[in-house]
DNA sequence: AAGTGGTCTAGACCACTAT
DNA sequence: TAGTGGTCTAGACCACTTT
């Protein structure tokens, strides 16, 4: 079917890209079955005549993308496709706040609240305490999309949780400054429907399904800042994934 | 804080990884900051007194982590955490498949039917022709927990779709025998209420949020075969992800 | 004992950036 | 021009598996 290509050292593409694709092609092919075992490495120096380094450059590539499994003292082997390997991005998700043109950030409110037992213990700060209640709209193309309820631990003398509070362009959140104290971001994907009052702002309809997409975010100091939401009709976004062979 | 430390050269853990884990380490503390310049691969190998390709193994690795950016001839930077790189793994929902002792499933039924529209463009055959559609409940602990439905093409002469009819454990689907044709899936997470068939196979109520776990399976000529959904309340289960550096 | 992948060296040359 | 990361060589030694 496709001819045996050798490395091109004209081209433009390094030695261990033109490997990786071949190898990958003649996997997608069929050429090497799911469980059989790849050439060993010495084998594809000959081979390709690249070096030992070139060779277990590419390997490694194809191990990152799950398309092989390595044992040591016994060889290289094809994966089959494996379930429990799909990676949900947010990229669709994080496209809408990339697009300043179309996409606004419209505040809703901004207030101090008491933190009660679920706050609290979100923040790590002892019910009672003082904390804010940021509530946001993401509006695309004037119409509402996304609605975002942020806590933040009420502490005036630290900068990240001033900063937060300026925040008007969504895009600050989700692509750091480069000088924030943020270190780490937690994210969990929950199923929801709209409640009422969600569902007023978003102009949907109460039980609609949407997505809560829940956050916490830690300071250089491992302590939580902030604790949130991002609220969003299931019609309104989708995340994919792909597992096994890529394309053709 | 923490002691500036070297590579031991005894330990069992290799230098790379040292490297790796002193780099993170000075990141997490704050030592080099989002955005500030880490030091040049040269300067890096005379400090920790390693090789060029060893050093260069362990930026990569921070590189693949999304810890740093790299720019050729300026330098390696430190990025600062971007909400966009969260990735949602299938772990915790793929672990219920592992479990053989407390996790059964059940043929609900499977029978002929003809495609329509939707399924006739899923599966790439024109409407009205045959196809397979196979219900599954995933049992967890006696309880019903996953709802899964599954249209095949209805194609006697193919092997992989002979093997899916005899699928009885769910495992199969998720860990690919190493045997089967099937070569890539696509998956996409939907947000939904359980209709009144499902809450009743899922002893669940009617309206409450669930995920829809869409799948679609190609063999090696790139033929999609099967496409379904799996379907699972909202409460049994969370897709969790992590951004910017993790623990300490 | 032979073969396999895992780690590592000590350079080389190149493309690109900053000055 | 000097410094940076990107690619690559031609070996070495080790841990492990297979025979």
């Amino acid at each position: 079917m496709s001819p045996i290509r050798d490395i091109d050292r004209t081209s433009y593409e390094p030695a261990y890209v033109q490997l990786i694709n071949i190898l990958k092609g003649q996997i997608a092919a069929g050429t090497y079955l799911p469980g059989s075992r790849l050439p060993s490495e010495s084998q594809l120096c000959k081979r390709y005549k690249v070096s030992p380094m070139t060779v277990r450059r590419s390997i490694k590539a194809l191990l990152d993308q799950g398309v092989v499994t390595t044992i040591q003292g016994s060889g290289t082997f094809v994966k089959a496709p494996d379930m429990g390997e799909a990676r949900f991005s947010l990229e669709e998700f994080h496209s809408l706040f990339k697009d300043k043109v179309n996409t606004k950030v419209k505040i809703l409110g901004a207030m101090v609240t008491r933190a009660d037992r679920r706050i609290g213990g979100k923040l790590n700060v002892t019910p009672g305490e003082r904390t804010i209640l940021i509530r946001r709209l993401l509006v695309r193309k004037s119409k509402p999309f996304i609605y975002h309820r942020e806590h933040l631990v009420y502490e005036p003398g630290r900068p990240i949780v001033e900063a937060e509070l300026e925040v008007t362009s969504l895009h600050g959140l989700f692509q750091g400054t480069g000088e924030s104290s943020l270190k780490r971001g937690e994210f969990a994907i929950k199923a929801a429907v709209l409640s009422k009052e969600e569902a007023d702002i978003l102009e949907s309809a109460e039980g609609q399904p949407a997505f809560h997409l829940e956050h916490v975010f830690y300071d250089f100091d491992e302590r939580p800042f902030s604790w949130g939401h991002f609220i969003c009709p299931g019609d309104r976004v989708l995340f994919r994934a792909d597992v096994g062979m890529i394309k053709g």
